[in-house]
RNA sequence: GCCCCGGUAAACCAAUCGGCAGAGUUGACGGAUUCAAAAUCCGUGCAGUGUGGGUUCGAGUCCCACCCGGGGCACCA
């Protein structure tokens, strides 16, 4: 190489050795190393990433999240704060146990070697964690307090075991929370869900349904709008009663819920959900056999196929008559498919004059029609068209002249005096099942005894460590592959000493996911979950970041547990997340990628082509946080183009040899851009535009650039001080040419410990703006004003405007509306 | 079917409170530099904001209806 030759290479912005050279550094300066000391009084502040599934390595989705995340942790840090920002891995589930299967190894191998790929994908990508928290939640020191937390739950009767009609995965081998079934396919590997009775664990997340419908009106405005929605319709609260109906031939009465119990008098036959126990329980004995043919007809149906809209409704009557309490009438008791049989009560009162699904089922089958409800729509027994809306009570005795409203607190009040029924609120919310069949999970800490029944693991016993399992032992076979291990399965029981089993399922993983966010306070403490102290120091959380794909599971669990955990006295918040930012996706032209289309994109070859700090800048600028990102419209070279423009500027200066002297401060002009742009850039991260920040800073490159070239020039202290104001700013989003410019002009490494700069409030002020006159909505002219004009001195000087003159052309003026000092518009004609 | 979010230049995206439609980037074109190219620097053009109404002195922004795209819920009694 020439001596000009290394001249040039000198010159030239080279991102990877950019790279190496300075995460070698960071290793050693340990900054983001968060304090846990109470004598710190600085502000704590916690950022949360979503931890990440070790599914192999980083790919296109987390460079966007991260580098959102991170942005905003290192702005915190540039402000001083005292940032939690933690990093751990969701590290059981499925995907580890099949990779243990094909290759005849444990899931543990697979894990912790992704886990090992992506850590060192997060370092080169120089994500600003505290690497001394970070945690697995397979590491036994974690799920330990997963069996902790499920005994606690236990206790309080929110852990419970029940039979029930749960979804199941043929290809997966285990049953799934409704959660988890999507569009009636698996959530995990899109196979179409059948349905199977099992005894199975729940947490009864039902009991909090209230109250995570309420609290979330405190999180308006904080979450993104569309999250909040999606938790209340899955909750989906409604309101209504539960009306009593006397059934021949049983003693006890079939209970109904019902949100329209002002239709009572309508009632002309009641349905049972067909695959129920309550329908085979009612069915007079000479129709049983007809029952169960139909029963086995509606369960060779998929939910998929069952739930098609338009496909017609079908059922059997069961023989036997319901007794409507209101009037004593004898109705029909059917079974039908269009009850589900794990909503509400599984049955129904059917009022099928004001109920379309109803009047579909009565005139297929002919049942009557009885309308009670005086809407002025056309008559439904003849129309077929449901009347479902308000309107006056008519055949309804006592409710006869009312409305909608009045009739269901009159009907309401009857039935309460008369023991027939009361109001009620039902929830489409269910109890969150946290049984699985798999192996790579937490075991159920319990022991099932002969003698005793369901006893829970002592805690000094705890953790419940999995058994070595490996290979084909973990082969699905319906039942845990835990059941297998007779050694580990049969124990003594804790009660009575004699021969009991283990309890072989293992938990939901997100069970593993919905307190992560406590352990990171305190990853190391053994005396319990987390270090209540600490906790209250720490949390909640100030901001989540994540995908929007969980808004519903995660987010809805972790919120569940954080209230339980609130009512148990452990933590002293409601909400385990104060805001959340979701952001979008990556895809790549128009589609998500996938191994199907082929469309995908690989991180490590973008990083190593661009550069970390290109491809995070990429992902910044490319649309506000929230917005999807096509990378087929993304050009990262030209984040290059620019990182190596602010490098140069560094490099210019440091040329010129220029400094800052008291009293010196330069070039006014590219001041009050350099200002103007610490204030922009502030507001636009703390409102998480980040795009729009990084374009500002492309304006301060452009700005510095002129005044380098046709300005006052590099020596100039103005230059200077925009040059290193720009190399804190920019360590936001491209922390390593950040570092090498911060060094470049003489300070001390590393930039992040810069300080976020502060704007000059007299650089803000301008001495005068330019005022807009329109006449009649459109620009005529512009004058240039002091600041602080007066509406009146602005009008005067807007109408005696050379354009205004000529553009009213001698039209009298009707109104002069003056907004000083921007824009003053003359209506004339 | 119901409910949310979005639609601005060839592309991605900006536009505090209703106040000049353009900050930034890409692409295209032109110039400087160069033997030439790359790189670098400078410059140029490109839309009246999905459609139709309305409110207003003034609408990308507010209201109504519709179209298109994305998402959520959906025999939920």
């Amino acid at each position: 190489m020439t001596a000009a030759e290394s001249a040039e290479a000198a010159q030239r912005y080279d991102p990877r050795a950019i790279q190496e050279k300075w995460q070698r550094r960071w290793e050693k300066l340990d900054t983001f190393r968060a304090s846990d000391d109470p004598a710190d009084t600085r502000e704590r502040a916690y950022l949360l990433d979503m931890f990440p599934y070790p599914s192999g390595d980083l790919h296109m989705g987390h460079a966007e999240a991260y580098a959102i995340g991170d942005a905003i942790a290192r702005y915190w840090f540039q402000l001083g704060r005292n940032v939690l920002h933690p990093i751990g891995w969701d590290a059981f589930g499925l995907p580890a146990e099949n990779a243990a299967i094909r290759n005849n190894a444990h899931p543990a191998d697979w894990t912790y070697a992704n886990i090992e790929t992506q850590a060192e994908s997060f370092r080169r990508y120089a994500v600003s964690f505290d690497w001394s928290r970070r945690l697995q939640t397979c590491d036994p020191e974690y799920y330990h307090w997963n069996q902790w937390l499920f005994l606690r739950f236990y206790e309080r009767e929110l852990a419970y075991r029940k039979d029930g009609y749960v979804n199941w995965c043929p290809k997966d081998q285990t049953v799934l929370a409704n959660e988890q079934v999507i569009d009636g396919r698996c959530e995990r590997c899109g196979t179409v869900v059948v349905r199977r009775t099992l005894t199975q664990w729940y947490f009864r997340i039902t009991s909090y349904a209230d109250q995570l419908l309420a609290d979330a009106e405190a999180l308006e405005r904080k979450w993104p709008e569309r999250v909040l929605l999606m938790q209340r319709n899955w909750i989906g609260r409604s309101e209504g009663a539960e009306v009593h109906f006397a059934v021949e031939g049983r003693d006890e009465p079939v209970t109904v819920f019902t949100t329209r119990p002002d239709t009572l008098y309508g009632a002309t036959f009641f349905v049972v959900a067909a695959d129920s126990p309550l329908a085979e329980e009612l069915c007079e004995p000479s129709r049983l056999e007809e029952l169960r043919a139909y029963v086995a007809e509606v369960r060779k149906l998929t939910d998929i196929e069952r739930q098609a809209t338009g496909r017609d409704k079908t059922g059997v009557f069961l023989g036997v008559h319901a007794v409507n309490p209101v009037n004593d009438e004898l109705i029909p008791v059917w079974a039908a498919d269009y009850v589900l049989p794990d909503y509400g009560t599984g049955a129904i009162m059917a009022v099928p004059a004001h109920d379309q699904r109803d009047l579909d089922f009565a005139r297929a089958y002919g049942l009557p029609v009885r309308g009670v409800l005086e809407t002025g729509q056309p008559d439904p027994a003849t129309g077929g068209i449901a009347t479902a809306g308000d309107g006056q009570l008519i055949n309804s005795g006592p409710l006869n002249g009312l409305g909608k409203a009045e009739a269901i607190a009159r009907i309401t009040a009857i039935l309460a005096e008369k023991g027939l029924g009361h109001a009620a609120v039902n929830y489409r919310l269910r109890d969150w099942l946290v049984s699985r069949q798999r192996f790579w999970g937490t075991p159920i800490p319990i022991i099932h005894c002969p003698s005793c029944g369901e006893v829970p693991v002592p805690e000094e016993e705890l953790p419940v460590v999995l058994p070595d399992l490996r290979g084909q032992d973990l082969v699905p076979k319906g039942v845990s592959p835990l059941a297998a291990a007779t050694d580990w399965v049969n124990v003594s029981c804790p009660k009575c000493g004699g021969p009991a089993k283990r309890d072989t399922d293992t938990m939901d993983t997100f069970v593993d996911s919905s307190w992560y966010f406590l352990r990171y306070c305190s990853p190391h403490y053994a005396e319990g979950p987390f270090d209540p102290d600490n906790v209250r120091r720490w949390a909640p959380v100030d901001l989540y970041v994540g995908g929007v794909e969980h808004a519903i599971l995660h987010l809805l669990y972790s919120r569940f547990f954080v209230k339980v955990l609130h009512d148990m006295g452990l933590v002293d918040f409601r909400e385990p997340f104060t805001r959340l930012l979701n952001q979008g996706q990556v895809i790549n032209g128009g589609k998500a990628m996938s191994k199907s289309l082929g469309n995908g994109v690989d991180l490590g070859r973008q990083l190593a082509a661009h550069g970390v700090d290109a491809i995070r800048l990429t992902m910044i600028s490319a649309s506000p946080p929230e917005d999807d990102i096509d990378w087929a419209d993304m050009r990262p070279e030209a984040m290059v183009k620019f990182l190596a423009r602010a490098w140069r500027i560094a490099g210019d200066v440091a040329a010129a040899g220029s400094s800052r002297p008291d009293g010196e401060p330069g070039d006014v002009a590219l001041r009050r851009v350099t200002h103007h742009t610490i204030d922009d850039v502030t507001r636009l991260v703390e409102a998480h535009r980040l795009n729009v920040a990084v374009a500002r800073l492309m304006e301060l490159v452009n700005a510095t650039r002129r005044a380098i070239d046709s300005g006052p020039g590099a020596g100039d202290p103005a230059v200077r001080e925009a040059a290193e104001v720009l190399a804190v700013l920019l360590s936001l989003f491209a922390p390593y040419t950040a570092d090498e410019c911060w060094e470049l002009l003489g300070h001390q490494p590393s930039v992040a410990r810069a300080g976020w700069p502060v704007a000059d409030p007299a650089l803000l002020v301008t001495d005068s703006v330019t005022a807009v006159v329109q006449v009649n909505g459109k620009v005529r002219d512009r004058v240039e004003v002091p600041p602080d004009i007066s509406e009146d001195d602005l009008r005067e000087v807007a109408l005696a405007a050379a354009g205004v003159i000529r553009a009213l052309g001698g039209q009298s003026i009707r109104k002069v509306i003056v907004r000083a000092p921007k824009l003053v518009n003359v209506v004339a004609g």
